[in-house]
DNA sequence: AAGACCGTTCGACATTATCGAATGATTCTC
DNA sequence: GAGAATCATTCGATAATGTCGAACGGTCTT
């Protein structure tokens, strides 16, 4: 782990927390010297990661990474699979469809099919999203034990609503179980009023590598049993096209 | 500047053009010792920054700069502001709205309306057009005059078509009647088939932060006088809203 | 008007990145 | 199927490089 490139790295996680820090809100999250920071700053600045703002002198994320962040999206053939497939999703549930990956302990949103009812939706692409509070991440994790050990390694399970699973053994029995069903659910788990279902997506090699699934009213739940198997017919073509042998693949 | 640093923001620039490569690969195209490479990768590797292929052991960009990406996007706010209007405007217009700022030679794409005509449009957030070449990076040059220095200091201008203006000289003299009119155009210069329509927007200190503008096809080509003052009066209701006391503000 | 704060620059120092060499794994070739 | 070649990775000695304290100049505050 080279330093100043992890400290860089850092930098640009504050920077992605706080929106918009001075030098030395900068230094002091991290705890390194005013002048230490202002080299690494500097350098991401040179590169467009980070811009100054002339009149403030604050630091912010700067375009390069946004840059980088569509280019992420055009490599993964996950996400080109995903399009055709979540527009189909939605038509037959009549719910805005999400794909995601795992990072870590988080979900990261790399599709946003909206709700086909034709009304204006913000776009989701780039959100995270706890794992362990969505039905997405839940349906990666039951198909990634390694990714489960890490996450119940670090921090404590963060509390996003009353709902949210705090207790690793309530979410290891949980995920036991989702791995049986090869689909997740989560009812106001993540934000109130919103239910979630999802299914993994495995490659060619048999890993989990996203998945899909649909977002919902918690008011509308249960969905019809139709919708369930909408939500796995998804998971199990796209896993189909990425040259999966098999779907679901066992743990 | 920080070599270390600025040789792993490099390694994120060759994988953002190349896609997937392996160890020896980028090395080789960064002129750096493999091992050095290396120690570099893993950094990235442990931030998410970068993820490595299970079997073919190839780097590729990781979700991590996507989230950046979005964070990137939330903190503008001339994007809160432009997607408002680029809804108005492509009403007005009948046409595809685009907002952009400039990193150093290139246009990034920071909100992108679709035609309103209601089919299926890539969402082209993100993706990155020189600015000599496109109707956004001429009106925001023109009221930038270091960056066109910049520019013209560093490679030659590299041409997308045949319209494009690779002649120092023609762009300084078309940038001159930019800024007297607030307003760009541009003839199949970045791409054939393509035209735009853009102006300049302004921020409080009345420094050119971003531009907005349309695409049409070149067949439409000259469109009615009201579509060039829609465009303009995009540019001057996001300035506006953005604290700028005049529109346009003097070079 | 004086003080405090902040971003920035500079340079001596030692920490730290670097790179060659060695290893082990995998793939290609014959 | 055996041998060769390529590749990613690890390790450690070396010195190049990042680090951080101190000082400067600018701006905002009291």
């Amino acid at each position: 782990m080279i330093q100043s490139v992890d400290r860089a790295i850092r930098i640009l996680g504050v920077l992605q927390g706080a929106r918009r820090l001075s030098l030395s809100e900068v230094a002091s999250r991290l705890e390194l010297p005013p002048s230490t920071a202002h080299g690494i700053l500097k350098t991401l600045q040179a590169h467009g990661m980070v811009v100054q703002d002339r009149d403030s002198n604050r630091y912010q994320l700067g375009p390069a990474v946004l840059k980088l962040g569509n280019v992420y999206l055009d490599t993964l053939e996950l996400r080109s699979r995903a399009v055709t497939w979540s527009e189909e999703l939605a038509r037959r549930s009549g719910h805005a469809v999400r794909t995601g990956v795992l990072t870590f302990d988080e979900v990261v949103i790399i599709h946003h099919e909206p709700r086909p009812d034709g009304s204006r939706q913000m776009p989701e692409v780039g959100i995270v999203i706890p794992a362990h509070a969505s039905a997405l991440g839940k349906a990666l994790l039951a198909f990634l034990p390694e990714q489960v050990d890490g996450l119940l390694a670090g921090d404590k399970l963060r509390s996003m609503t009353s709902e949210t699973l705090i207790d690793p053994a309530v979410l290891r029995s949980q995920l036991t179980e989702i791995a049986r069903e090869a689909l997740a659910t989560e009812r106001e788990e993540a934000v109130l009023g919103e239910a979630g279902i999802a299914a993994p997506i495995f490659d060619a090699s048999g890993m989990a590598v996203g998945a899909i699934g649909i977002v919902l009213p918690a008011a509308d739940w249960p969905p019809a049993e139709s919708t369930f198997t909408a939500v796995r017919e998804a998971a199990r073509n796209i896993s189909r096209e990425l040259g999966a042998s098999r779907w679901p693949v066992s743990v």
